[in-house]
Formats: C-alpha cells, sequence, structure tokens
DNA sequence: GAAGATTGATCATTCAATCTTG
DNA sequence: CAAGATTGAATGATCAATCTTC
C-alpha cells in the first residue's frame, strides 16, 4: 500500500475533538441526569421515543430503530426496565411475532419529572458553549454524513477499499 | 419549578444529529477497525498516545488523561492487552506508587499495520463528509465547548443550579 | 427460509473497597 | 491522609444460538 495521508492539524483537531466532546458531555450530562433523576442514559434515551409515541406503545422493532440500537441489547434493556416498572411488553396484534413496549404510569411519571433539568443540562454544556451559526452547522453537517454512511442492512452497493 | 425552555427544531437537530452521528460512526468505523486489523476502539485508542510518546513509554496516570478514562477501566484494559502481548506493565522509577505501561514490539506492529486503513475510514465517513469550513468550525466549536466543561477533579469553583 | 424477538455466555465498564507509597 | 494503582463484584453490552411466526 502507498503512504497513507495523514491528517493534518486542522482535521485532527475536529476528529479528537469530536469524539473527546461527546465523551466529556456523556460523562457530564449522564452523571447529572443520573444524580437528578435517578434514571441511566440508555433508560432516558428508551423513555423518549415512547413518550412521544401515539398510546405510549412502540414496536420493539421500531423502538430498536428510534434510539439505534440492535435487537438484543434493547430487549436486555426492555427486561431491566420492565423489572423497574417504567416499561411493560405486551403482544402484537397485528404480527404475533412482534412484541409491543408500552410506557407505564411510572415511566411517564419518571421521564416527565428527568426532562427540565436534562434539557437545562443540554443547553448549559452545549447549546450554550455554541453559536447560533455552529449550532446551525452542526445539525447540517451531521444530517450529510450520517446520510452518506453506508446502511447496515439489506444493502448490496457497498464496495471495498 | 419554571416551564423548561425546551429545544427548538434547529437545537433539536443538532443535538440528537451529534449523539446519532457519534453512534453510526463509531459502528461504522469501529467494525472496519476490528474486522481489518483485530484490534477493539479501546485497544486503538490505547495504543495511538503510547506510539507517539518518547521512548513508547507512559505512566498509567497519564495514560488515563490522554484517553479520558478513570483509572479503573484503564488497568483493566491494559490487563487484557498485556495478556495480548500489545503493551508490558513496569514499575515506576521516580514513584514507587506508579506504574509504567510499555508497547510492546508487538504493540508496534498492530499500531503500525491498524493506522493507514483506520485513518482512511476516518477520511470517508468523517472529513470527506464535510466541508472544509465544517471542520474548521467543528474543531473551534468542540474546542471551545470542552474547556467550558467543569473539570471533574480537583475544582470547587462549580455552582449548581 | 427470513423477520422479529429472546436468551445465555462472554466480554467490557463501572463502582466500591483495598493496598502501597508519598 | 491523599495519590496512584489494582482487584472483585455488579452492572451493562455484544455475540452466537434458539424459538416462533410470516
Amino acid at each position: 500500500v502507498a503512504e497513507p495521508r495523514w491528517l493534518d492539524e486542522t482535521e485532527a483537531r475536529a476528529w479528537r475533538g469530536f469524539l473527546a466532546a461527546y465523551r466529556e458531555l456523556m460523562a457530564e450530562i449522564g452523571g447529572r441526569l443520573m444524580a437528578e433523576s435517578g434514571l441511566s442514559a440508555a433508560e432516558y434515551e428508551v423513555l423518549v421515543p415512547l413518550s412521544e409515541a401515539p398510546g405510549d406503545v412502540l414496536r420493539a422493532r421500531d423502538l430498536a430503530v428510534a434510539v439505534g440500537w440492535e435487537r438484543s441489547r434493547l430487549s436486555h434493556q426492555i427486561s431491566r426496565m420492565a423489572k423497574r416498572d417504567l416499561v411493560v411488553r405486551e403482544d402484537c396484534e397485528e404480527d404475533a411475532r412482534g412484541a409491543m413496549v408500552r410506557l407505564t404510569d411510572a415511566g411517564r411519571a419518571a421521564i416527565t419529572a428527568a426532562a427540565p433539568s436534562h434539557v437545562e443540562a443540554v443547553r448549559q454544556y452545549f447549546l450554550d458553549a455554541l453559536t447560533s451559526e455552529e449550532v446551525e452547522t452542526l445539525g447540517t453537517a451531521f444530517g450529510r454524513l450520517r446520510a452518506a454512511l453506508p446502511r447496515e442492512k439489506g444493502e448490496q452497493g457497498q464496495e471495498r477499499g
């Protein structure tokens, strides 16, 4: 192979800064979430799409897509959250293979209690540190970047090298 | 408490895009790294600062800072990597409490073999998806954001609420 | 046979001690 | 007693079956 093109200073700053910013933000915001609401970041992530879903119910398959996880991880997570009474599993009417995940009253209460201070933390550590131009740019850039990523399933159009 | 200021569409797009971009990028780039080099993302992260250190050695404490991990996590990781012969532990001359972590020849070979295609993947999925203005902006914005985060240790200047 | 989902084993990370030295 | 580091237990995530239904 030919000598690779290493990252220059600006490129390295963007890439390493992105990785470090994620790590440090999650530590700060996730720690705050746990301290103030008793919810882990994973629990919060699951509760959000459920609380936004019509009827407070989603199919496990769709919930997995919403949070961007694999089926297996979601299943384990749901089991733990069901034990904590945040969600319940139900049968799926339309498709007997499927499983529905429903927000409980306790789950609704938990996300309702957690959301304000969590949003506040996202403002304080993420949005308030950025200019409005930067917020705009991040949305645009990450949207384009994600659209360019190869789809993980059922795609044959990916060339190597 | 007063009604919180929820995120508007642009703000939510930036925040959720940031989270999703990290998740999807790590899945793609990390999976590629493992497939092509047999190294996990964590192993790669540890090997980089070691390979850049003078003499291929770092104190565990400094290595922990370099990768942004807690001591405990690094210690477990080093144990696993020592078992794979990528690094070795050594005594610290200056301070008998300390431990040194040294890159082995096999570790040097592993990072040397892995780096080119990894950098290529970072280019393909991250840098090439962004304009040069966006790369510049990301570096600046994340740098400022990280500087504004509360330091985790030995700081008393943090107010609550 | 493929999609949806779950389970158990393995591996990784976190958390609370513990130990040694400064 | 604080700093540096390690350990073991508990929690969380990944991977390879497995099971059921389409």
